[in-house]
DNA sequence: CCTAGGGAGTTGTTCAACAATCCGACAAGG
DNA sequence: CCTTGTCGGATTGTTGAACAACTCCCTAGG
């Protein structure tokens, strides 16, 4: 029985093989350009000049439009035909339809779980405890992306991988619209609370109340979005 | 200067003739594509011959990739890093995530459903009615493209362009699915009187139990799907 | 002040060549 | 007979250059 002749093994080196040269020019060029649009070094309405890009990356044109594709694909960029492309501008009409998105799916994985075991839970414990630490630290930034880690815990709970691709890409849709705010205490502040509570709720096998929770939760931090975007300071007007 | 030996010449015309449509010309590569993996022509598995198409269509390989790229995104075609882009052989696991995310959102989207104006209901109302002709017709195929432009619409009843795409590209793949079985007739006939079902239910305002009787008949669906799809003849064994 | 047009600069598209990688075949060894 | 190693053909990944097409700004003329 030394013979390692197992089933789920190879699946599992097959997938880490898979994954270790999942590494095209392109895509690499995408993860570092992704990066720099979630994180805000870029502001939104910033041209990404091909040239110089180019310059700067070392790579083909073809290869780097390859990956602002990709990117455009993801939502994190737009392309305006010959004009290039730039980090999307967000409006209110965006931040209704990405609530939306998401209050759908969160919500509803939510009200349809079964099976509230500790283990599956563990990430959304771990994401309310990273959200508390850096609050006490006063992190605010490190907060928000604590917060958004829980939620996307919350949709891995449907067990499906191509939910779990579409919440990722509707929160880096979000983290742009952060961005365009100056204050990001009181925007992630009082949700940390909330997130222990829903947690509390699906660990006592409440799943109802809790989409109720989620419900409202999603439904204050939408309206609170929308004052806070509405007169924040544009910083190219 | 009668003779038009010029080089640019045609090469402009060309490009006009292509680009009358307003599309793109990798967007039109992409249609072409797309009707051919839809419609079950290409069987899964098959690889998609760079080579081979920039001969067929006229195009450069960059072009190609491009579209290649977009159908990706689709999930209509997958990316194997230097083996090249592959109609997707789906099995019961994809199946089993699809169908998590589909209900995760048209059950989320039903749900929290506020006011189901007769206005909103029409897409559905026209969904409806094509599959009840089809049927009538004996057109299976029609059928099942009918009942997935109902879920659509369901869908769009979340009012959401995000979410629209997501169950769009979701749907385009549990296409694939569908070829894999030889007999359509008892995987759609079914399901259009319960769509009929949910739409009443719907136009009378009764959400709650509109989304009880969705989850059910996506239990249904699913469970079906799977046993036939396990007792299908492979094409390619 | 307003409009037409011209030019500079940028993106859109294609091509050909080279590098990197995969696949099947075939041979050597247990 | 089965496994392992190696080779060569075929395919994809990436690059750089060339030219077409478009946008934007600036200026001349009204």
């Amino acid at each position: 029985m030394t013979d390692a002749a197992d089933q789920g093994w190879l699946r599992t080196v097959a997938h880490e093989v898979r994954s270790f040269d999942r590494s095209s020019t392109a895509e690499r060029v995408a993860e570092l350009l992704r990066a720099r649009v979630i994180e805000g070094d870029l502001p939104p309405g910033t041209r990404l000049s091909e040239e110089q890009l180019v310059e700067v990356l070392h790579v083909s044109r073809n290869t780097l439009r390859e990956a602002f594709r990709l990117l455009t694909h993801e939502g994190l960029l737009v392309h305006r035909l010959h004009r290039g492309v730039f980090v999307p501008e967000l409006d209110e009409d965006d931040l209704v339809d990405l609530y939306r998105a998401r209050r759908a799916i969160e919500c509803g994985v939510v009200a349809r779980l079964e099976g509230t075991d500790a283990v599956r839970l563990r990430p959304l414990h771990d994401a309310v405890a990273a959200a508390e630490d850096a609050a006490r630290r006063g992190d605010w930034p490190a907060v928000g992306t604590a917060n958004m880690r829980f939620h996307l815990a919350l949709v891995a709970l449907g067990r499906s991988r191509r939910l779990d691709e579409t919440a990722a890409r509707l929160f880096a849709e979000l983290r742009l619209l952060f961005h365009t705010v100056d204050a990001p205490r009181p925007l992630h502040e009082p949700y940390v609370q909330r997130n222990r509570a829903l947690l509390d709720l699906l660990a006592a096998g409440e799943t109802v109340r809790a989409a109720e929770e989620l419900d409202a939760y999603l439904y204050d931090s939408e309206t609170q979005l929308r004052t806070v975007h509405r007169d924040s300071p544009r910083r190219n007007p």
